[in-house]
Parts: C-alpha cells; sequence; structure tokens
DNA sequence: TATGAATGAGTATTCATTCAT
DNA sequence: GATGAATGAATACTCATTCAT
C-alpha cells in the first residue's frame, strides 16, 4: 500500500467516524490527506468503496480483539475481560470504534453476527456460573458494553472509570 | 400550524429519522409532502430549522413521557416504570425515537440534560431501595433504557419482550 | 415555455448539431444560453433528457413535412415532391436534420418506422406508374433522398441545384 | 509493430466504430487491450493520434479496394464493380467501414478528395456509355454506394443483396 | 400562504495525460 | 517497451436557498 493510499484511509477514518460519512465531501478527503481528488477514486472506486475499505480494516480489529476474550477458559475472567474491553480501547483506536457505533444505524452497515462469538461466549460464561438465564445475562452485558463504550468514546475513559469497579463488583468478577 | 406545515414536519421526521439528515435533500422532502421546495424555507428558514422544530417537538413528547415516572413516589414502581418505558413506545413515535438516538452521535445535538430528571429520580429510587451504589445504579439503568429502545427500533417490540420480563425479575419490581 | 427553456433548447440543438452529443458539455450549453448550469437540469432531467426532448421536437417537424406528400394523390407528383423535399428544407432547419442524420449512427436513436410511411407512399406511386420492381425503387429513391439531405447539409443547397433537375428528368416527373 | 500495439489499434478501432470516438475512454481501450492505459500514450501521443493511426490504416486500405475498379477499362464493368463494392466487403472490415461512416460527420475527418478518383472513373464510365448527364451519373451512383453500404453495415449483407441485383438490372451491367 | 423558475456553489466521478521506475 | 501511481481539469448532476409573482 502506497503512502498516498494509506493517507487517505487515516483521514478518512477520522472524518467519518467524527462528521459522518455523509456530511464528509470527496474533496474534503483529498484536501486534507494531501492528495488530488482523483486518486481516491483511482484507489477505491467510489466513495462508498473506501467506506468499505475502512469497515473492512475495522472488522479485523475488532475480531483481534474479541479473540483475547473467546480464548479465555474461566468463566468469570470471561465476563470481566468483557467488561475491560472498552476500558482498554486505545486511544489511536477511538475513530474506528467511533464510526462503528455510528454505522450501527445503517441498515446495511448493521451485522449483528459480527457480536455473535461475543455472545456466545458470555452464554457459555453465565451458564457455568449457574445464571438463572444465561442467554438473558449475556444480551444484558453485551448492551451495557454497548453503552460504554459509547460514553468512553463521548466523555473520555477517565469519567467512566469508578463506573468500570462498580460493574466489576456486581457481576463479582 | 396549517396542513401543508404538518405534511413537511412529518415527512422531514421520516426521513430524517431513517436516512439520516445528510442524506435527506429539501427537494425529496417537497416532493414527498406534496408542497413546493420554497415552502420549506418560507416555514423553517433553512434546513436546519427544520431539524430543530422537529427536535423541539421531540423534546416535548420525551418530557410528557418522563414525567409518567417523574411523578411516581413509590421506588420500585419508578424503577418498573423505566424499564417498561421503551416497550410502550407506540408505534406512531418511532421515527421520533429513531432520530433522537441518531442524533446522539450528532456533538452539537448531544444534551445530556435532557436525561437528567430521570436519572435524578433513579437515583433516589435506588438509594430508597438501599442499593450500595444507587448513582451507579441508575447510570446503568439508564443505559439500558437506551440499548433496550435502539433493540426495539430496529427489530421491534416483540423481539423485546422476554427480556422485559427478565430485567424486571432481576430488579425485583 | 419559458424564455431561458427555450433558450437552452435551441443552443443544444445548434451545438449537439454541430460537435455531437458527447462532445458538448452541459456547462457549455449553460455558458452559451445564459443559464446556470443547474437550470437545464431542473427542466430536463439529465442531459439525456435534453437530446430527448429535441429528438421529440424534430420528429414533430418531420411528420409536418411528410404529410405534404402523404396526402398527395398523383403518384407523379408524389416522387416529385419527394425529390424536392430536401431543396426547400429552411434554412433555420438545418440542425435540425443534421441531428437527425447524426443520431441515425446511434443505434438507440436510429427508427426506421419513422420513414415508413413515406416509404409506403412511394410504393403505391411507383406501382402506379407501372415500374417493374416499385418496392426496390421506393427504397432507392428513399436513400437518395437521404443523400441529397447529407450533401444540401453539408455544402448548402446551392450545389445541389442542378443535380434536383437532373433526377427529375431522370424520373420524367 | 508489437502485439500490444496492435491489440491498442484493434481494441480502439472496435469501440470508435461502434460507440464514438468521444464516448470512448482510454481507460477503457486500455482495460479491453490488456494494456496499461499509459502505453497507449507512449505510442500515439494522445487519443486523438490514435484516431489518426486508424482512420490513415482505414484510408490505406480503402485505396486498395478502389484500385480494383480504377484499373477496369471496361466501362460497365467499371458500374457493376462499383454496385458490388458494398457487398464485398469483408465481415472483418465492417469496423473499418463503420468508423469512416461516421467519421464523414466529423467535419475535421472529411475528405471529400479521397473519393476523387472513383468519381472519375465513374464519370468516365457514364460518358463512355453515352449518359446523357454522366457527371450527376456519377454523382448519383456514388451516393448510392454510401447508402447501400450504410444499410449494409447496420442490417447486414443479406437484407441487401436482392436490392443488388436491381440495380445490377437497372443500370444494365 | 404558496408556487415555481432560477441560481451558484458544491458533489461524486471521469478523463486525458505525465512521469518515475 | 511497459507499468502503475498520480494529477488537474472537466463532467454530469445535486443542493440549499432566493425571489418575483
Amino acid at each position: 500500500m502506497t503512502d498516498k493510499k494509506e493517507n487517505i484511509l487515516n483521514v478518512a477514518l477520522e472524518l467519518f467516524a467524527n462528521e459522518g460519512y455523509n456530511a464528509v465531501s470527496t474533496s474534503k478527503i483529498a484536501r486534507q490527506a494531501g492528495v488530488s481528488e482523483g486518486l481516491i477514486f483511482r484507489h477505491f472506486e467510489h466513495k462508498k468503496g473506501l467506506l468499505d475499505a475502512i469497515v473492512a480494516d475495522a472488522e479485523r480489529r475488532l475480531n483481534e480483539v474479541f479473540s483475547h476474550i473467546i480464548f479465555e477458559t474461566n468463566p468469570k475472567k470471561v465476563i470481566r475481560k468483557t467488561i475491560e474491553l472498552p476500558f482498554s480501547i486505545d486511544k489511536s483506536d477511538y475513530d474506528y470504534w467511533k464510526l462503528q457505533f455510528k454505522l450501527k444505524w445503517e441498515q446495511e452497515y448493521y451485522k449483528p453476527e459480527k457480536m455473535k462469538p461475543l455472545r456466545d461466549k458470555l452464554n457459555w460464561a453465565f451458564s457455568e456460573l449457574d445464571f438463572e438465564s444465561p442467554e438473558n445475562e449475556a444480551k444484558l452485558l453485551e448492551q451495557i458494553l454497548d453503552t460504554i463504550s459509547i460514553g468512553i468514546l463521548r466523555d473520555g475513559v477517565q469519567q467512566q472509570k469508578q463506573f468500570k469497579s462498580f460493574l466489576l463488583k456486581k457481576y463479582e468478577v
């Protein structure tokens, strides 16, 4: 991948995440990436192709992060790691996650199956720990994960830290 | 308010909620509302004014819904009503809520103080019920409220019904 | 039809006829017609819609011209009028005809049925005059008509005048 | 001439003939010819240079075909061969001819002198055969040649075959 | 109040062409 | 001879907004 191509991807990620896909023009991306507008289309065919490339990248990262949990064998640790997950997002990855959440609202980009492995693992963990309704517990925790992430991305990690302890304690993990 | 003005508002709400503010053109709104494009500007000055009008309306409705909880004096019932809240959204109001959630991501439209009264009430309820960390419990429930709402708006109320019983039981309300 | 709309049509006809559809940009048409580029699309939706409007107009004129021949009852006069046809094209209509011939090469715009009524009439005329193969004679004369037209449009009517007498004499009409 | 250069020429001929010079992009030619876009410019300097090369080639072929008629000494045979000319176009040469006719409409590429030798020969032939107005007869036949060619290129040779017999008989050749 | 013609700046995308390798 | 990255200007088309009626 050439430098310029990477430039485009980075700038586009930042802009899409913070201003929204539709609100960002290809000309703005080009200007900010220091390339000609035409180059965007040489590399990604259309604006949407650029988004697709970024999303594909984001999915790869998501999977990496998830795998740490999936391969955990201790149920308590599974839950703990899940709660800790959003707090360990690297600041340089914020934009990836922001975009992720923004796109959840776009029919076309919402793929619940992406979360399936995590959900299954949580399901298993709550079963192991003899919770009454492991399925619903898994669903609940997954949703909590979502909202914490949203909070962190909006207000920063500091604001949410004590909330993390609260959750760890509540789940006794 | 004239028929045509209301037409514009209704159509704009629907389109903004489902396709996003930036993705909807004033010409599309006008066409779908059966009015001339100029009329939108006569009534709302600019596109943003149209959004503002809708948001103001949405806020009024939100407050109405909240007041049912705010004036409740039984702490258990406060929690119960909060959990039940998203399940009782009228289908005809879905678009209002969808827009609400979409706009949460737009810096400019995110106003956390809108939720303050509900949060305070929950805080009070959890205190009354001797929860250890009422503040965090309130925060947690508020966030759960968010994600349930999102789920309902996306997948319909039916899919989430058993989750409601699960929560009511979990909170013993 | 507003003045500006007519302006657009006139300018577009001239440019399409002389430079070719693909070689003329909408911005050039707008500039030359003294209107904003956007107006072209307000009125004709897309560039092709503009061409369609012009072609429809041209077809109407074509039919008018043909009707003079179709309603002729004297077979000799039918042939004479056909031969004279291209020589009587008004100079102000040249562009219409030029465009017509240019488009004959575009699959999509070549509609042989447009000429059917004339062909049938010629067929009838040659039959009446006891030509051996009236069908082929009709075809031949129609093709001659074509090439004369082309010649006139390219080199002007003067150059072709003696050719007209030659044909009239040849067909003894 | 390298393989790749020939590839480019062949593809360009086909595309120019069928879609028109302006409607075909160099990138399309490159893709279809399986070469890099840059190579087109290395070989032909600019897009127009590519067209020029094709046209030059076409002219060479045209002259070859004409020479069969020019060197004929029997006047009847001259006319016969002229009528037969378009019916003997090789299918693999259709694109050359199509392009030829399309370009007749482009001021810049219309060179009537290309046909001069044929016209002169026909003139001579009709004189020999004591036609009243050999000049006009030559002009007429040349134009018929044109329209037959157009018909063949559009509808195939089969459709026009009986028309050929008709003409041969009409001219008694 | 309401329309519809009109605009100017902007949008995504395409194009012919250059150039270092 | 050949590639592929890169460009800048152009292209068809859209948009929010204005204004005379």
